[in-house]
DNA sequence: AATGAATGAGCGTTCATTCAT
DNA sequence: CATGAATGAACGCTCATTCAT
């Protein structure tokens, strides 16, 4: 459906001519857009700012969304090696969803104009989802997801946890904590807030072995007690 | 600071002409932004599907993005209205907690297309924060924040609760699922994930008089200095 | 298939302001046109000399090819109505075709920049045959056909007379001529061909009672005289 | 004045290397300026097309326009050389003529591309009035008034008979059948109509001896001065 | 001789916004 | 109050052409 938008190979490790250029205009384009919003950003601005032709600029990427959607394809990509590298070190998925989490608020902290992009551009454009940079992305969701398998399955979580659910909590978060820090000009530490975060979460998906939930409205006779 | 972008008053509950009119290019203009994107609607668009002249939408509001703020206005007060009300009736900060989440992922999911427009194009439009209607949505979210204080005040949340961190764990998995839900032509139904959602952070806070830290294998004395 | 690329009524008799600066537009490109040529010519240089703003333009028309394509809508159907008209005052096929002719003729010779538009720049493009233009056009060219018809039913022409042939060359001369006239810069008085070009088609059609091919390759014998 | 646009020798009978890449290039041109439209072709599609750089071309025709006016000459050279063959065989103007007449029919009729761009592009581009190939063609319309001037000196075409209007009449028919024949796709068999055709203009200006004009009820007399 | 890579120069088109009525 | 008409101000994109290798 969707024809491919990108021209010309990674730019993961640039190493010819073609690619230094080709990264150049993807680090300058995410400044820009970062900046001045993806709309009022104009390929003349980023060609000018990456000393490089407008018309150089369609020789690798084919329009102007084209090159926004390969903004996080590389980035994507190497996040996603790093993760599955550290989760290989490290036992039980509670340490592993800790270390996943910090490793994407480490990665937006250390590059606040690609995370911008990210939540202000690419989360919420529809045209995204098709592309090879959401695919990229979408990898390293996918590990949240099989981490908490995971621990169902172990028996580190409860039997009742809803993956899907849980991931949301999880990613709706981070993408709201580093929304407002991208959006307030970056005054906070986020990874702070990595640990309470987890420790939240964990408590509230952790097998204890008894009923956990002596104070919800369908349990009405523990209720009433822990209640106000 | 906060410019005004709205021209005439509100439309809450149209009596007259004009405001009958307004509510009418507002509703449309909620149509056209959700279905087609706030850049890609054209006013022209809005204005012939409102059965409304161009020149007539300018008489009402000063530009395209002050329609787009308009929109949240008087949705937002509404529902921080009905909010306001239903908690009086509430006892306990945990079950606020859930009808506030609740009533939240049901005014969206009954305005679907409001949702699409919140969600995807005032959220992280930074020129939104200035204005009335975020004004109105953050009346909304304080309350969040507020029932979280009187959690921990009345000792029914443990003492250390953050309640940035805890507010931003409810809105941004709301919002998560909210987007994923608008962006994904909202097949699921959205209030099943209210309940496992505020047990899982109820449980994550919720004071239970010993140390909550029990599940860290890896760092079961350490954890307090890791942790910043 | 192809949408209406005109946008708003007839500029025959302009009579409002909105007619009045269609006529104006039209005359402009005409113009434009006829001296920089289709693809050299800009928008902005007629708008320019038509002193309207190009937005204005295309309120008008839908794209520059719509604007080039309306240029003989007018012009045709006059020519159609003063065909119609003059062929009411003659007798005789022969005659009427004279009169079409001279017609034509007199038209481009009276407005050399409409007749460089529609020689160099209509006549062939094949988009320009789904359009109005078009239709107005094949409207005058019918006449020549019916006229014809006409003469070979009357017995003034013979009866193997083949009307598609005789009218393409008509037309074909007239376009030959006109071409040329407009791409020399007009320096020929083109009226002046119409009768003897008449001559030589009359002649060669007209029926005479005997057989009038005596000089054919096909029947060898009489050819040997009259040739060389 | 007449510039030279092409950069190297003939292809009529390519023999190294250079003619054969320099034939490649004109036959997929006119290949694809015939289907696509001169504007609308690019050289990189040309380029692609013919398995040959785009800079390649550059070396062979100093612009686009010159590779469009090259197209013409070879082609026209063995049109004439072959016409002039033939000629030679023939006796008698009008026969002549008929093979004149075949000859550029049949030579349309073997190459749809070459016909469509000569008819499309060529002949109503006043750029190519100072080319190579217009002279190439230029001498082979030559020979249509040689041969006039020839049947009127031998007394075989009226004395009056005005050579330049005959010329263009032939021309003309030919250029609007062969114009209509590749604008509609190459339906019919124009060979078949050059015979009729050849038969009305020979009527017309063959000497007969008695006066040409009976058929004329308006002016049976004043003929004479108003033809030119 | 051949070409991959780079670009200068341009243009059609869109729309939010204004204004006269 | 309502609107039809007009436009200013941009911008993405294309491609013929050049140049270094």
């Amino acid at each position: 459906m969707k024809k491919n938008l990108i021209r010309k190979g990674s730019t993961a490790m640039p190493q010819n001519k073609t690619d230094i250029r080709k990264k150049k205009i993807i680090d300058t384009a995410t400044k820009v857009f970062s900046q001045r919003g993806f709309k009022e950003a104009t390929i003349s601005e980023i060609a000018k700012k990456a000393k490089i032709s407008e018309a150089s600029i369609y020789e690798y990427f084919l329009t102007k969304e084209g090159l926004l959607f390969s903004i996080p394809v590389d980035a994507s990509q190497m996040l996603f090696d790093t993760m599955t590298f550290h989760l290989k070190l490290i036992r039980g998925a509670a340490n592993k969803l800790r270390a996943i989490v910090f490793l994407f608020i480490d990665s937006y902290q250390k590059n606040p104009d690609f995370a911008a992009v990210l939540m202000l551009y690419l989360k919420h454009n529809k045209n995204f989802l098709e592309t090879e940079g959401h695919v990229a992305i979408k990898a390293g969701i996918k590990q949240i997801t099989t981490v908490i398998d995971q621990g169902i399955e172990t028996g580190e979580f409860k039997k009742g946890t809803n993956p899907y659910l849980i991931r949301s909590m999880i990613l709706g978060t981070i993408e709201h904590l580093v929304t407002n820090w991208v959006m307030t000009g970056n005054p906070d530490n986020l990874e702070e807030l990595v640990d309470p975060m987890i420790d939240v979460i964990i408590q509230g998906i952790e097998n204890t072995g008894n009923d956990p939930v002596h104070w919800s409205l369908q349990r009405p006779v523990k209720r009433e007690e822990s209640s106000s």
